[in-house]
RNA sequence: GGCCCCGUUGUGUAGCGGCCUAGCACGCCGCCCUCUCAAGGCGGUAGCGCGGGUUCGAAUCCCGUCGGGGCUACCA
C-alpha cells in the first residue's frame, strides 16, 4: 500500500471546491484522508480548487474551512496555516499551471487542437451513432504548418490537449484492485481552454505532483479519469516539473441518497450544514460518515476519530456505494450524545436553545445553572441537540407555558379538571419541593384520592405545566420549575379544560 | 451507445474455502421496565441477484448472465 514511501512521508489532500456548502459525502472523503495520514503519522494537506471563478465565493471558501475546523479534521498545511508549497489556493497559482502547459506543448506531450465545439459534438453524435467510443478521435494530433495556418486565418484559438499513449493503461487501484483501459478508450483530452485557462484534468495533478502528494482517495466518480491523470504525471515527471514516485490511488465507494443515485450537491440531504443546524455533534456525524464503507471490525460501530485513526486501514473499504441513512446516523450521534459529561452536553445545548429564543445571548448565569440541573433528564432522551428546544422550553418560560394544541385536545378533556384541580391543591401542601415529595403528594392525591391510574393522573398534569404530551420526567421537571410556576401553570390551564 | 466499477436481510456492515443451520448495528414488530417519551433488557422479522463451473467442501475462487451505479464537457 504505501511502496517505497515511509510511513511519516505519506501526503494525502483534501482539495474541496469551495461551492456551496460541503457534501456528506466530500465530508468522508476528507475523513479518510486524514485517518489515512494519521495512521501512519504522514500530512495531511488542505488545499482549495478554486479554479472556476464562475462559481466560487469567498463566502464559500471560509464556509469551507469553517466546517473543517468544527469536524475537528485537523490539517498540517492549507491555505490559513501555510506549508512547504504555498500557496494552497489553485486561483493563486496561475504561475505553475501556464508553465507547465507550455512545457508539456514544448515537449510534445501536448499539442493544439482547434476544433470547434460544433464540430467536435457533431463527430462525437456520429461515432456514439456508429456504437463506437466517443471520445476525441485525434484529428489534430499531427497538423502541418499550412493546416495551422488555415485555421489561424480563420481566427480559431486553439485549446491545449495531452497526448495520450497507444498502449493500455493499468494501475493498481487500493481499494479495488486492478483496472485497466485500453488505447482503444482512451483520449486525448483538454488541459487548458482556448481562453488561456487552465482546466482541472491539468491543475489537479499538476498540484498533486508539485505538492508531492503520495496517496490519493477521492470519490469513484473519479475512477475512469485516474488512467490520464496517470499519464499526465508520467509526463511532469519527464519532462523535469516533478519528481518522486507516482500517486496511488483509491476511490472510494459513492454516497447515495434516496435513490440509488449519487448523492448531489443540490440534495439538501447532502449538506453538512443541515446536520450542523439540527445537532449533530462531529463525533457522531463523524463516526457515522465512517461507518459508510469501512468497519472498525469486531461487532463495534462507535468509535472515535483516535481509535479510527489508528485501525484505519483503505484496503478494507467497501468497494459498493452506500446510503445516507438518517436513522443510523441519529443512533450513531445518540450514542455519542450520551457519553458525553453534564457539562459538556449543557454547554453544547445553549447555541441551539438560544437561536430558537429559549435562552438569551448572552444567557444568564440562573439559566445556565437551572440548564445543567436539568441536563441529566433529558440526556438519553435526546438524538440531536436541536431536541433540547422541544424539551426544555417549559422550563425557561413564565407563569405560562405555550400549550400544545394537539395536547390540549388529547389529554385535556372534561375529566381532567378534577385531575388539576386535585394536584393543584395537593402541590400547594407538599413541605419540601422536591421529586420525592412532590411524586408523593401526586400519588396520593390523584392515582389514591380520585382512583386513576397513573397515565391518567400524570398526563394532564404533564400537559398544563410542560405544555407537551411528551417531557422530561415529571417529578424531577417540576422540581427544577418550582412551586410557584407550577401552581400558575396549573392554575392557565384549567380554562382550556372544556366543560363537561 | 461506449468504457469502467459494483452486487450479503429494508439500510450500513462482519465474513477473505470448512468455525456460517451467515454474526453485529440501525430500522421494524412484540414483551419487560415505566408518570409521557426515550434509554436499557429480552425475543422476533428479514439476506449471500441468477446460472454454470473449480473443489471432498463456496457467501468466499473462475466464467457467464441479469441488475445497479459512475464516467463519457473548452465543470470540478
Amino acid at each position: 500500500m504505501l511502496g517505497d514511501v515511509a510511513p511519516a512521508d505519506v501526503r494525502v489532500r483534501y482539495s474541496p471546491s469551495p461551492t456551496g456548502n460541503p457534501h456528506v459525502g466530500v465530508v468522508r472523503a476528507a475523513l479518510y484522508n486524514w485517518a489515512f495520514a494519521r495512521h501512519f503519522g504522514g500530512s495531511f494537506v488542505f488545499r482549495i480548487e478554486d479554479t472556476d471563478v464562475s462559481r466560487d465565493t469567498e463566502e464559500s471558501y471560509e464556509a469551507m474551512l469553517d466546517a473543517m475546523r468544527w469536524l475537528g479534521l485537523t490539517w498540517d498545511e492549507g491555505p490559513d496555516v501555510g506549508g512547504p508549497h504555498t500557496p494552497y489556493r489553485q486561483s493563486l497559482r496561475h504561475q505553475h499551471y501556464a508553465d507547465t502547459a507550455q512545457r508539456l506543448l514544448e515537449a510534445g506531450r501536448a499539442y493544439h487542437c482547434y476544433c470547434t465545439p460544433e464540430e467536435l459534438d457533431e463527430r462525437r453524435e456520429a461515432a456514439r451513432a456508429a456504437g463506437k467510443p466517443s471520445g476525441y478521435d485525434g484529428r489534430c494530433r499531427t497538423l502541418t504548418d499550412e493546416q495551422v495556418e488555415a485555421y489561424r486565418a480563420e481566427g480559431r484559438q486553439p485549446v491545449l490537449r495531452m497526448r495520450m499513449p497507444d498502449r493500455p493503461i493499468t494501475f493498481t487501484d487500493l481499494v479495488r484492485g486492478e483496472i485497466s483501459v485500453d488505447e482503444n478508450n482512451l483520449f486525448d483530452y483538454v488541459l487548458v481552454r482556448a481562453n488561456g485557462h487552465p482546466l482541472y484534468p491539468l491543475v489537479n495533478p499538476v498540484d498533486d505532483a508539485l505538492m508531492g502528494i503520495t496517496h490519493v482517495l477521492r470519490g469513484e466518480d473519479l475512477l475512469s479519469s485516474t488512467p490520464r491523470q496517470l499519464v499526465l504525471h508520467e509526463a511532469l515527471r519527464d519532462i523535469g516539473v516533478a519528481s518522486g514516485p507516482l500517486p496511488r490511488y483509491g476511490h472510494l465507494p459513492l454516497v447515495t441518497g434516496d435513490g440509488n443515485r449519487k448523492l448531489s450537491k443540490r440534495d439538501p440531504q447532502s449538506s453538512l450544514q443541515l446536520y450542523r443546524d439540527r445537532g449533530f455533534l462531529p463525533e457522531g456525524l463523524l463516526n457515522y460518515l465512517a461507518l459508510l464503507g469501512w468497519s472498525i471490525g469486531e461487532d463495534r460501530e462507535v468509535f472515535s476519530m483516535a481509535e479510527m485513526a489508528e485501525a484505519f486501514d483503505v484496503t478494507r473499504v467497501n468497494s459498493n456505494a452506500a446510503r445516507f441513512d438518517l436513522h443510523k446516523a441519529e443512533a450513531i450521534n445518540g450514542a455519542w450524545l450520551r457519553r458525553l459529561s453534564v457539562d459538556d452536553l449543557a454547554e453544547r445545548m445553549v447555541p441551539h436553545l438560544q437561536s430558537a429564543g429559549v435562552l438569551a445571548d448572552p444567557a444568564p448565569d440562573a439559566d445556565l445553572e437551572l440548564l445543567k440541573a436539568a441536563t441529566p433528564l433529558v440526556q438519553e432522551r435526546m438524538t440531536v441537540l436541536d431536541e433540547s428546544v422541544g424539551m426544555l422550553g417549559f422550563l425557561f418560560a413564565g407563569d405560562t407555558v405555550e400549550l400544545d394544541e394537539d395536547s390540549v385536545t388529547k389529554v385535556l378533556k372534561p375529566d381532567a379538571r378534577p385531575v388539576l384541580e386535585a394536584a393543584r391543591s395537593a402541590l400547594a401542601g407538599v413541605d419540601a419541593w422536591q421529586t420525592e415529595a412532590i411524586e408523593a403528594a401526586l400519588r396520593a392525591a390523584l392515582v389514591d384520592g380520585l382512583g386513576i391510574k397513573p397515565k391518567h393522573a400524570f398526563g394532564p398534569v404533564r400537559v398544563a405545566v410542560t405544555g407537551r404530551r411528551v417531557s422530561p420526567p415529571l417529578f424531577e421537571s417540576l422540581e427544577l420549575l418550582g412551586r410557584e410556576r407550577t401552581i400558575a401553570r396549573i392554575e392557565a390551564a384549567l380554562p382550556h379544560v372544556p366543560a363537561a
